[in-house]
RNA sequence: CGCGGGGUGGAGCAGUCUGGUAGCUCAUCGGGCUCAUAACCCGAAGGUCGUCGGUUCAAAUCCGGCCCCCGCAA
């Protein structure tokens, strides 16, 4: 099939590589400009742009959708369908009925629920033992397109965001060509979602970050793995900002008040959740340092037993 | 030239301002104690102090170049 791809980061690749694997004829493929990332300022291409490159592919970068400009290139193109996955985009509709088969998007949530820009971290934050992957039409509101196939899957208790993005990456990819195999065959049927059960997973933000004490272990646990690797969860320890990387539930309780640090040795930096229970900090970054387990960081940066941790502000 | 932190035995840090025998905690190895131990006691090994050059009687420390790592911001 003749197919427009759009798609940015890293998320995207593995939805662009199974097209071209599958044996698609990708036309052309729509990026995010190359912006200044990074220490130096320096332009740095998007993922989705790397890869296809490096398999010959055209790369168009529009600035803007909606100034026709990108809908003549796309009316040249003449593609029989335009597959998105994280674009980054806000597609106009005269883009999106342009293609003879649609526009259709790859979405890493259970939609209805968690419609966004950041589905996957949120669905941990908020402690779900299950989320997945959507196939959907695009449609002018934000992820609210009929559905055309979901894939689920478990949430482990210590897997970090960064983990599920990868698992749903492979699992979109696979659920895309599928689809678009469905669509090709002409037996595809999309259901509308329902409204009543939508809900949002915005954009992440440092504000998240801060640990606070008074929260249960698991509600902080969840935001030390849904936050990874950023804005990552952070707490100060010995005056110095760190980035909180890995935490484990430990199985004992402790009467001691949110907070309080009931034990920094070699064996592990233990702190007094709202709960009661008792979260093990493993692996932490201090600013300007590489990632460290967080008895290595006790070595040279000593907390007393029962000395309290506050809320960073 | 976006802002900033840092590269010191295997790990995490101190020492650099106020040049002059390289220190701490942990790990490692040996010995001891113990019913036993990741605990405790005694002892040992292990570092061209990122790199190149300069100043000096003397540089981890002062000066200059370069390499590498990281945080912020975007």
């Amino acid at each position: 099939m003749r197919i427009v791809f759009m798609g940015t980061p890293d998320f995207a690749v593995p939805s662009l590589k199974a097209l071209v694997e599958a044996g698609h004829e990708i036309c052309g493929v729509f990026t995010q400009p190359d912006k200044p990332k990074n220490r130096g300022m320096k332009l740095q291409k998007p993922p989705v742009k790397e890869y296809a490159m490096s398999v010959g592919l055209t790369v168009f970068q529009p600035v803007k959708m909606r100034d026709g400009e990108a809908l003549e290139i796309l009316r040249a193109l003449n593609s029989d369908l335009i597959a998105v996955a994280a674009y980054g985009k806000i597609l106009p509709v005269d883009i999106l009925e342009l293609p003879r088969l649609g526009c259709i998007n790859v979405h890493s949530s259970l939609l209805p629920k968690y419609r966004g820009a950041a589905p996957i971290n949120w669905a941990i934050l908020n402690g779900e033992d299950e989320t997945g992957v959507t196939i959907m039409y695009m449609a002018e509101g934000m992820d609210t397109g009929d559905i055309l196939a979901q894939t689920k899957t478990p949430i482990d208790l210590d897997e970090n965001a960064a983990q599920l993005f990868d698992r749903l990456a492979d699992m979109g990819a696979k659920l895309l060509v599928d689809t678009v195999a469905a669509l090709e065959g002409g037996k595809v049927h999309s259901i509308p979602q329902d409204e009543a059960q939508a809900t949002r997973a915005p954009m992440l933000s440092k504000e998240l970050s801060p640990l606070n004490w008074v929260r249960t272990a698991r509600q902080l646990h969840d935001q030390v793995r849904g936050l990874y690797p950023w804005p990552a969860a952070t707490a100060i320890l010995d005056g110095i900002r760190c980035k909180v990387l890995r935490t484990e539930i430990t199985g004992e309780t402790t009467g001691s008040a949110p907070g309080i640090v009931v034990q920094a040795d070699k064996k592990g930096l233990r702190v007094a959740c709202g709960d009661g229970r008792i979260l093990d900090i493993l692996e932490l970054q201090p600013d300007g340092k590489k990632p460290m387990a967080a008895p290595a960081f006790l070595l040279g940066h000593p907390i007393p037993q029962g000395m309290a941790l506050t809320k960073q502000e």
